[in-house]
DNA sequence: TGAAAACAGTACCTGAATGGTCCTGATTGC
DNA sequence: GCAATCAGGACCATTCAGGTACTGTTTTCA
């Protein structure tokens, strides 16, 4: 089903709610959480990730919360994928993975699944952040 | 990381196998097992579920076995990774699945993974298995 | 100066899905 | 009639993602 994970999910949500509340304010965790419907705990684990990934910003103390770091029309899709599920690779057989697959030296495919990674990465660095949360109504958008 | 299923890539691999001794004659699964260095009921399962999706075809009896129903050349990936994982779809949040979503109401993003689906699908549905297998020396193949 | 608020980091537990195996039945050829 | 092979389904174990909790650090305000 080439399942992406339910955190990318939820950070593209955060991420949005974020870019909303941009009034030059931060929004809290527990703030993000109540808006998003989603749990404190989950909220605070996706944005300590796209803290980390320099996606957001974190500021601490009383007044703290989150902020973006760039608008999300220039945030790729790829940038919120790679913090939260690492590199786009569609298998294990990629180039720094010797040794794992037990066929190495009959599997005919070794190493050819570079240029499938390579669509993909192609095919979602086009896409940004405000391209999924940006116009709902305005159905036809990415195609071209 | 963008999983996808392991059985995809054996698939990929058993294919490839039975295209290379595509000489008029039928392979079975023990044989693809052998020849793949895969476990046999592994091969076994693969390959029924390439032949429900009419990928392969397989000859009961004595002389039986599996043969492709066209070349890998004629194949896009597309057909395989649907064939083992199912629609391609990268999140749970697709058209078909209401009501999974505890947050749906809120959601900013609901349905609007759909363009990017699409271009997953449009990246990958021009890579046929020929593709993957085809050449491992020629590297820079799928870069235009 | 102390308390409260909020992020930062880590560790742990649970549930589901994948991966792999096995068994039984149906079909074909010798 | 027997052997070989696919067809279909069921089953179990392992792994990994998802979610939670706890503790520490930093900042603001009374």
């Amino acid at each position: 089903m080439l399942r992406l994970s339910k955190l990318t999910d939820y950070a593209v949500v955060v991420l949005t709610r974020l870019e909303e509340a941009e009034e030059g304010g931060v929004l809290t965790a527990p703030g993000l959480a109540a808006a998003t419907g989603l749990g404190e705990p989950t909220v605070s684990k996706v944005l300590k990730i796209l803290s980390h990934a320099g996606l957001v910003e974190g500021r601490r103390g009383a007044l703290g919360g989150y902020r973006l770091t760039r608008p999300l029309a220039a945030m790729p899709l790829t940038d919120v994928i790679a913090a939260i599920d690492g590199p786009i690779a569609l298998t294990a057989c990629v180039d720094n993975s010797i040794g794992v697959c037990d066929a190495e030296a009959t599997c005919p495919v070794r190493g050819r699944w570079d240029p499938v990674n390579d669509a993909i990465r192609r095919a979602l660095s086009g896409i940004s952040i405000a391209d999924l949360a940006g116009a709902p109504q305005r159905a036809a958008l990415a195609a071209e």
